[in-house]
DNA sequence: ATGGTGATGACCT
DNA sequence: GGTCATCACCATA
């Protein structure tokens, strides 16, 4: 990856908060260049995760283990994980040693829509409307890129175009421990409106998607 | 032992 | 066809 590449990756996954980095992810394409093919598509659904204060967070308290370490990385690092016997995209904001990051929950399919049903065995929105499905989707079943770096990996988004949508919308983290603090801050974000956002109803979804 | 979940089948409209 | 409850998934600790 050139110098230019790398400070703008730096710049985008830095210098601001994680939420407004988690915000500001919805409307982009995030691809990931397969041995199929490439596959990919628009954010629609992100959460953030603000590292040792944050109790749903995986690095909460300083927690660092081998699976965690991926989080303590540069900012724009990938962090996969699994969990209930699925695998997790997260992406690393904050500089090097601020295990913060955000989760990737939700996507609009725009390439590769063929081999995504392949690998799904499913269509419509089912292809990649939740977390673990939108891994399967890309066919990814280990964490080989963990501590690869957005843009310099399998993995591109764009930070140059952002497709235009009319409203995001805050809520809670989905199913974080209830017990803890922050259980239900606000720090997960969504088009509004999108069929690809989790757990969405069908009559809450708008025909356009949301977008503009 | 325990999860930042997903598929399925029952029930409702 | 849509919504909800239930249960199984498997890596990590």
């Amino acid at each position: 990856m050139d110098k230019a590449m790398l400070k703008k990756v730096t710049d985008f996954f830095s210098n601001r908060s994680t939420e407004t980095i988690a915000e500001d992810c919805l409307g982009r394409k995030l691809i990931y260049d397969g041995p199929k093919g490439r596959v990919g598509g628009y954010i629609v659904e992100a959460e953030a995760y603000l590292g040792e204060n944050d109790s749903a967070a995986h690095a909460f308290q300083g927690r660092r283990t081998p699976s965690v370490e991926p989080l303590y990385g540069a900012p724009g690092s990938v962090y996969i994980y699994s969990i209930h016997g699925r695998y997790c995209f997260d992406i690393v904001t904050q500089p090097k040693d601020v295990p913060q990051g955000i989760l990737i929950r939700g996507l609009e399919p725009s390439d590769g829509i063929d081999i995504m049903k392949q690998n799904r065995s499913k269509g419509g929105v089912n292809l990649t409307n939740g977390p673990g499905k939108l891994m399967e989707a890309f066919g990814i079943h280990d964490c080989d890129l963990n501590l690869q770096l957005v843009n310099d990996c399998p993995f591109k988004m764009d930070l140059d175009h952002k497709r235009p949508f009319r409203k995001v919308i805050a809520s809670e983290r989905i199913g974080v421990n209830q017990d803890g603090k922050d259980a239900s801050e606000p720090l997960r974000f969504n088009v509004a409106g999108n069929p690809y956002v989790s757990g969405i109803l069908k009559r809450d979804s708008a025909p356009d998607g949301g977008w503009d």
